[in-house]
DNA sequence: TTCGTTATCGAACACCTTGTACAACATCAT
DNA sequence: ATGATGTTGTACAAGGTGTTCGATAACGAA
């Protein structure tokens, strides 16, 4: 890609982050993120084709980071695929926002978080579906799947939104016996 | 209230109730709500000072009527306060809803559902910091209040969701059970 | 370096939405 | 009947959206 596209791409990015973590989505113009970013308006609309296209475009980078397949560095990182116990998935998860890669920390805790955690549970979804044993399996049988899987990853959901309006306090692995615990 | 104010509000509220059942939030305008409500536009702002306000009027409307206080009529149909059990509590709004009291089950079906579901979390969250015991107690004591009632909240309320856009195909006692197995 | 390509700029533009203002009219309670 | 009050239609300024276009600057490849 083009060094020019790179930068203006990731300059309205940066802007637009740093505008979610401060008012409301709706409340935010084109006008100021292309300002704050300093890139020209048509610029913007070569990029992105509305505000709500480039919120999606934003999400997309930020939670396939989390749940790639591929491996993302640091220290005998495993990948969430690859680990064992349904324990080490959740936590794993839970040190990983911790560790806030991407920022992601500012845009769930921000009045805006309802915005991103409706993504990040559609992708849990999808990983619980997938390999419903990493969470943990039900123990009442009469409860349908689909209501499980949604209620597993509402519950994990929440418990970040918890865990983050309330100033993260608590440890990943305080947080991970505390879901594990109501699930 | 004069007849006349009487008239617009619910004109204003019906128009806009219908809107939100049939596209987001964002994309309705003041212009569409006062032609298919047939007011005036200075009349919608003599009544709502802007759209914003004129949702959060229909919340409160919609969810004071569930958590009100006074009975809401019909056959022995006492109120959720005076209910005994938690189970009696827990059949009994979901009840309501299926009653589609208000024609409050195309909102929370809708795509705007979320907007109603934040409202009806925090009602909740209200009964049950007052009256915990109507919910049900937790089992585990090392687990926080606060999380504990946000969890409990969050449960129904995901409850409630999966099961109007499933199509309610199952009953209210159905319901009820799924909601107390998980919790 | 040179050269064709491509992204960016900035300014202008038409269009839409918001929220306000006001005078004329309709409806209300008494 | 009468004064008060709600409604109407129109007009308006302010501000946001998404597009267009020629000029300019930066790019990657040869």
């Amino acid at each position: 890609m083009d060094r020019r596209q790179k930068k203006s791409r990731e300059a309205i990015f940066g802007a637009f982050s740093e505008l979610l973590s401060k008012k409301h989505y709706d409340k935010i113009t084109v006008g100021e993120i292309i300002e704050r970013a300093d890139v020209g308006r048509a610029t913007f609309y070569a990029h992105f084709e509305t505000k709500d296209f480039l919120l999606k475009e934003l999400c997309k980078e930020l939670f396939c980071h989390i749940f790639d397949k591929t491996k993302s560095g640091g220290e005998n990182h495993k990948h969430i695929f690859e680990c064992d116990a349904p324990k080490s998935v959740i936590l794993h998860l839970l040190q990983h926002l911790q560790r806030n890669d991407n920022n992601i920390l500012e845009l769930l805790s921000c009045e805006n978080n309802e915005l991103f955690l409706r993504y990040f549970k559609e992708n849990l979804k999808m990983l619980i579906q997938s390999q419903p044993e990493l969470f943990g399996n039900k123990r009442d049988n009469s409860l349908p799947d689909g209501y499980w899987v949604n209620h597993v990853s509402a519950t994990f959901v929440e418990t970040v939104k918890w865990w983050t309006t309330n100033g993260m306090k608590e440890s990943a692995e305080t947080i991970s016996a505390y879901f594990l615990a109501v699930i």
